[in-house]
RNA sequence: GGCGGAGUAGCUCAGUUGGUUAGAGCAGCGGAAUCAUAAUCCGCGUGUCGGGGGUUCGAGUCCCUCCUCCGCUACCA
């Protein structure tokens, strides 16, 4: 049985639609997955909505309806954004199901049963706004002389029974972790953050609520419900089925990949392995916090009013188009920007022109000279070449893509691209067509091999396009991994079939620039 | 304040343990070709490698210092 892959994002807050940065992850997060399952692993895909927590809370009273209400509702615009982005996730959780509760609940007796939890009081400042009590000392003074949250918003002082984690127990064995398994954070400048934040000390963390009551119940403590951080975190196991350590569970947990972001790097660096190493359950191989999107440059707000509507962008230049200029334009890890002129030249120029005209003028070429016939040719040494240049870039592409560095993969794989369009123009075809006919065919059918394999690697980035041009080549449905990639008998077996190529459709069209975006202000 | 990262061609960035004339893509200019989505291919860069100092036969690459930007974090209050 293939090797299990356990992939999530975390599980976004819907106070609001989606943004741009949970298309974002969510699309990195699907790259890896279809990746992990053309590499033959059975993969395990889950995304979902973290609707407990005062905002919530407060948001629906605004509206005049139920906290459940408002997470039916909004939770559905996340579903739309992954199913509208061709998300291929397997799971979708929501912290409001009853099995989710149950779970937590289950994980919070067991770090009880550890002796990590005890009931004290908490008195500080806390802000609602950010539902977090800060020190005095990171306070700062308004104009009007009011103290306000180091993010500007209100505090006020608050006195509350609260349930605490013995956080502080668990420093030695976290910085173990990090030094022993250096792949557990990623980025590694990330990791030397959490290392050192961890170094110097940890504060036992208040883990209970009891100032509202949209949340999960802490089990035997009234008017308790757990800090919003815990029950989020509990998502991964819940989909497994826990507590039940049926099939799920053992075959899944614990999780290859938790992909992030970078603002929370902390909750899954620190709290969470603490949590599990209290709870006895072993820990995730990998955390890996991303990077933001800037628009423009620029860090969306409601503020600036520069809010983009993921869908929209995708309505506008195609999913494909989105996902790869997502993938390709900014180094995994880092801060990155777009713009509509950005999208629209790297789509273009790389997808559109380089490579989709490259399969156009294949097929084309064997359409009309060859009345779409494969047959079998042995190759000249300029064949053998650009099949070892392609296959080069290939294995670059996945070598890159297992450690999440989808742009260096993605340039890799254009080498690919830019070697087949420099071969069809040295061996020029067209002109073998009246001189050397046999030889024409050679070529077209030596890149016909070549577009094959460029194709089924970048399918993890553009999945919808390069299934489209894999139905047109008559590649099986079937025998588009990467096992059937280093399959040499795989040309001789397509070839039996008999199947022409009919007349080709573009898979992937160029894209014009909508005219209100040629001004940034627009 | 501390720790860390970054500052390289108009733009976005690569540059391994210091070693020959500092690279890629995009944009720009010139040419070729015409199979193809007017797509493709070839050629073209006088860059103070943030400033200054130092080590070295030799530094974008090491050391010191200063400037700017970013991230994490602390304290003064």
């Amino acid at each position: 049985m293939a090797e299990p892959f356990y992939i999530t994002t975390a599980i976004s807050y819907p106070n609001g639609k989606p943004h741009i940065g949970h298309a974002y992850e969510a699309i990195a997060a699907d790259v890896v997955a279809r990746f992990k399952r053309l590499q033959g692993r059975d993969v395990r895909y889950q995304t979902g909505t973290d609707e407990h927590g005062l905002k919530m809370a407060q948001k629906a009273r605004e509206l005049g309806v139920s906290p459940k209400q408002l997470a039916d509702e909004m939770s559905q615009y996340f579903i739309e954004m992954c199913d509208t982005l061709n998300i291929s996730y397997d799971v979708f959780i929501r912290t409001t199901e009853t099995r989710h509760h149950a779970a937590t609940q289950e994980l919070w007796r067991r770090m009880e049963a550890s002796g990590d939890l005890y009931l004290d009081r908490y008195e500080g400042w806390y802000s609602i706004r950010d539902e977090a009590y800060y020190d005095e000392s990171e306070l700062v003074a308004a104009e009007n002389g009011e103290r306000l949250s180091p993010q500007g918003t209100a505090v006020e002082w608050t006195v509350e029974e609260s349930w605490f984690f013995r956080l502080g127990k668990y420093a030695d064995r976290l910085l173990t972790l990090y030094q022993d398994h250096p792949d557990f954070l990623r980025p590694d400048s990330r990791r030397n953050e959490i290392m050192r934040f961890v170094e110097g000390g940890l504060r036992d963390l208040s883990v209970s609520r009891t100032s509202f009551d949209w949340g999960i119940k802490v089990p035997g403590s009234d008017g308790h419900v757990m800090y919003v951080w815990v029950d989020a975190l509990a998502n991964y196991l819940t989909g497994l089925g826990f507590p039940e350590e049926g099939a799920d569970f053992t075959r899944w947990w614990p999780a290859d990949l938790h992909l992030i972001g970078k603002d929370i790097v902390r909750f899954h660096a620190v709290y969470w392995p603490a949590f599990l190493m209290s709870a006895g359950l072993p820990l995730p191989r990998q955390v890996f916090g991303h990077g933001f999107l800037l628009n423009r440059g620029q860090k969306e707000s409601k503020s600036v009013g520069n809010v983009t509507d993921p869908l929209a962008l995708a309505g506008r230049f195609g999913v494909d188009p989105l996902r790869y200029f997502l993938m390709r334009e900014v180094a995994f890890g880092q801060d990155g920007s777009y713009s509509p002129e950005a999208i629209v030249t790297r789509a273009n120029a790389e997808l559109a022109n380089s490579f989709g005209n490259l399969v156009q003028r294949v097929c084309s070429m064997i359409f009309k000279n060859m009345d779409g016939k494969l047959r079998p040719f042995s190759p000249a040494d300029a064949d053998n070449k650009l099949h070892e240049d392609v296959r080069m870039a290939c294995s670059h592409l996945a070598r890159e893509f297992d450690v999440l560095n989808f742009s260096a993969g993605i340039e890799a794989w254009l080498r690919g691209v830019f070697a087949c369009n420099q071969y069809v123009d040295e061996q020029a075809p067209w002109a073998l067509k009246k001189t050397d006919p046999e030889r024409m065919e050679a070529v077209l059918l030596s890149l016909f091999m070549a577009v094959r394999d460029l194709t089924i690697v970048i399918s993890p980035v553009v999945p919808h396009s390069a299934a489209q041009v894999l139905d047109q080549l008559g590649i099986p449905t079937n025998q588009r991994t990467l096992a059937d990639l280093a399959d040499a008998g795989w040309y001789a077996r397509r070839v039996e079939t008999g199947t022409p190529l009919n007349a080709p459709v573009a898979a992937f069209p160029r894209l014009e620039l909508p005219a209100e975006d040629s001004e940034p202000d627009a």
